[in-house]
DNA sequence: CCAAAAGTGTTTTTTTTACACCCATGG
DNA sequence: CCATGGGTGTAAAAAAAACACTTTTGG
């Protein structure tokens, strides 16, 4: 809420002055492995340990053009539509950082390939990395990357975010790939296939365009992402009931 | 992130303060409408208006704690494991607030029928309004609560948070009356029997017990809520596609 | 006996799955 | 001509939808 009391005036002290900062949980897919761009750190505490790249917001700035500014200083980005941001969740436990109170916002990120991170100032180099390879990560950070993979895990079965993990044009193997990926599980290529087309305004064909995957094979056809932004009906994710644990 | 530079040493003012609340959007299914916790404003901005119930973040409560405090304070109920509440999202705009830069943690909580609330202290005093029947809200809160529809919508369909709005024990009936109000939707009552069935670890029966639901007809068997927190096979909203608009 | 609400059964339709098969390309 | 990846077809199985019908209660 806003500020507001309920004792009457307006109280400038009924508060307390936090920290807020952005953290981004940026994935991506590179040959058929998730990767997770993060930083190394280089001071107390946690000095040498990876961490997400995030930072402060600016007075006049939202959560999402912090995320936003932010994502293009780590990466070296200057995209015009700029990649998928979402945010993900808030963390506000007291004392994840040891010296002062700071509450993050935190966000995902979706990005075609993997354009190897460019310095984009005198922001600290950031790199991908392997999900899951990097050991415990600094601060509650291991908690949010855990908590983005599940979120994004479950919007490819019901949002058209796959695309965002695209590029512009790509093919269906691309795409089934994304889902194989973040899900760890094969699917049946015949089978995805006609689920995508028959979920309307996912993809939509370029007409006539087609391009060679892997040097050898069939050329496949290309898409783009289409309008819609959930998917109907949604392509859900094969079912683990009678699975070995 | 929490507190961390690019510069080298830490640093203590490159960080503004921001003042930290939690909104929260209180959604309750009375008499197959859905009703929302409300206060009405007692000074500017936006007096008189109706506003969702919130507060400040106290210096060693993050905000899950401060919303559940605060929603004891508004609803004055002394709940042991507490209603279900969950963060929706962070609204974090420049002047979402017109005297001071708020940062805003909102909450969805979902109650079972309809305890008036009494006023459990200093608070305002809160009232259940039909959802969309207040005019507009103050500051964004018709946008948050807005999220908040949208969220619980669709997580119906994954997680079995529609047993958050019963009581402990309640008949298939009502959890479809749930389903029923907040999609706006009929459903046909054998084939919702079925799925909720066949949805393991959705609900399990209380042996014996049975209760009279209405004054007429045969009394219904009567259900708790099951272990599961994601329904396995999900209960798909009916496709409106061929729907006049 | 009637109305109302719960609960069961069954047929039809649609969707999903599994898998066989054909196509186009590079080496 | 074979390996590799793209793309189509199809029959069997499973799931969803539609709706008729039975049960148990209060009036």
């Amino acid at each position: 809420m806003p500020a507001q009391d309920r004792t009457g005036g307006y109280d400038r002290h009924a508060y307390e002055p936090f920290a807020v900062t952005v953290d981004l949980a940026v994935l991506t897919v590179r040959d058929g492995v998730l990767h997770v761009l993060l930083v190394e750190r280089g001071q107390e505490p946690h000095i040498g340990r990876w961490a997400l790249p995030g930072g402060f917001l600016l007075p006049h700035e939202s959560a999402e053009t912090a995320a936003r500014r932010e994502l293009a200083e780590e990466t070296g980005l200057a995209d015009v539509a700029g990649p998928h941001l979402e945010q993900l969740r808030t963390y506000s436990d007291p004392g994840r950082d040891p010296r002062m109170r700071v509450v993050s916002v935190a966000f995902t990120a979706l990005l075609p390939d993997a354009p190897e991170p460019r310095g984009g100032g005198d922001a600290a180099q950031a790199r991908w990395l392997p999900y899951g390879a990097p050991g415990p990560l600094a601060f509650d950070h291991d908690r949010i990357l855990a908590d983005a993979h599940d979120r994004v895990g479950a919007q490819l079965e019901y949002r058209s975010v796959a695309t965002a993990f695209c590029p512009p044009e790509f093919t269906l193997g691309e795409l089934q790939q994304v889902y194989e990926t973040v899900w760890d599980t094969a699917l049946d290529r015949p089978n995805f296939r006609r689920k995508v087309l028959a979920t309307h305004g996912f993809v939509e064909p370029v007409p006539g365009a087609a391009r060679l995957t892997g040097g050898r094979g069939k050329p496949a056809a290309l898409y783009r992402a289409g309008t819609a932004t959930t998917l109907h009906p949604p392509l859900l994710r094969p079912s683990r009931e009678g699975r070995p644990a």
